[in-house]
DNA sequence: AATTTATGTTTCAAGTGTGAAACAAAAGGA
DNA sequence: TCCTTTTGTTTCACACTTGAAACATAAATT
């Protein structure tokens, strides 16, 4: 077992590992070697072995995993056995969609509270979540235990966001304006940039090389300025 | 100018100085160094010459660039001022959610339709978007020229709805279900997964190295089995 | 007791992305 | 005309991730 730091991307593994066991146990299964696992998952049974070695010896040598077993300590290293608590920061519509994503109840965060600046929307509930004035976001932070925040806010107010959500201590951030914010100090923060994504879409249809699809303009290409 | 193939991370780039420059645009100014844009949006400028520098030369040595020409070069770049037409597979919460998701708009896409295999949801209508029955994928992607799909269903589902997006030619696929799908052939996939990154958070805040949090407990990290 | 199976662990090579450094070339200003 | 600025471009070192290979070790089976 090793104790050096463990890479982001290992722990995204161990999401997608507890998954595939979470599936294979329904299925009724209850060992599986990490060569079955990367057969069926189309993942590869040398990664799945370090990555778990990365925090203990969970496996039978001879047999595999045990799949009950490997799912708690994996529920357990990810954290997934207590209880967060999320503030939303943005009642708009992708606020307010995110207020009952049911993503958030089935993994181990459950919505406190929404937030917004617009007097009119103070007040009201979105589902079961009321929306609070952002002005009164430190003490209601405090009053329902919110630590974990998500940003869901025109871009040119997410910096404003996030300094007033680690002034109040929280270490956990999920932020959708679509502006990368860094990190400062301890405090953890994933981008989920839609924007991004989309025109990473958009780029891979209009893009030259595409050949097959009827988008394709020839000297696309040539973007070359001559002056 | 180069022409090897273009890492993904370049034009994830490109998006976010496009929405930097549209920044400097609004704030008035007309030109801009790769000196400059790096240090007020913290960036690298070597690597922003870097990324400019695959798709031609639009900057004027001494000068830096000017703002409004490299915003054209950038939109065209990453297929921008082309419109594309959006379906959304799954008209559960989060499907709903994002057919009047303002994100979409703000891009050059449109929603176009919803879809999917409950009899009680056909019919109905999301805003301005239709909910159609998912037996009529292939001729409603034809009838709307749908071009992008969003798979938006459970992750038990998702396998089969990529086969039929794939098999009607579509080409770009955005995936929010909570299983990473791979591409065949010439089709695109972006996978968004909000699981992971959920879960990410709750790893952050659980691990023992995390000595600021209460939620330390002593020997977390010693999970390792004895039998 | 011997064999088989599959983990735990180390090592290595390959690929990729990042960022610094250096420098020629072009544009504008003094 | 010379100098300054800044791009465009190459090169290099560093870090990180992946995936393969090899092998000792432990458990189960025959």
């Amino acid at each position: 077992m090793k104790v050096e730091k463990i890479s982001e991307l290992t722990t995204n593994r161990l999401s997608i590992y507890l998954r595939c066991l979470n599936d294979l146990a329904a299925q009724g299964a209850k060992t599986v070697s990490s060569d079955g696992l990367a057969k069926k998952f189309h993942l590869n049974s040398a990664q799945i072995r370090k990555d778990l070695a990365y925090f203990g010896e969970f496996g039978v040598r001879g047999v595999g995993y045990y799949i009950d077993d490997l799912r708690k300590h994996l529920t357990k290293i990810l954290g997934l056995d207590k209880k967060h608590c999320v503030g939303i920061i943005g009642a708009g519509r992708l606020g307010t969609a995110l207020a009952d994503y049911y993503g958030f109840a089935q993994s181990n965060f459950s919505v406190a509270a929404l937030f917004d600046a617009d007097q009119d929307k103070i007040g009201q509930k979105v589902g079961t979540v009321e929306i609070f004035d952002i002005k009164s976001f430190a003490e209601t932070v405090k009053k329902y235990k919110i630590d974990v925040a998500v940003i869901a806010v025109p871009a040119e107010f997410a910096q404003d966001v996030l300094e007033q959500i680690t002034n109040s201590g929280i270490k956990a951030v999920m932020n959708f304006a679509p502006i990368p914010l860094r990190a400062k100090g301890d405090v953890k923060i994933k981008n989920v940039d839609l924007t991004i994504s989309l025109e990473s879409l958009s780029y891979f249809l209009a893009k030259p090389s595409n050949k097959n699809g009827k988008i394709l303009k020839p000297n696309a290409a040539k973007s070359r300025i001559k002056q």
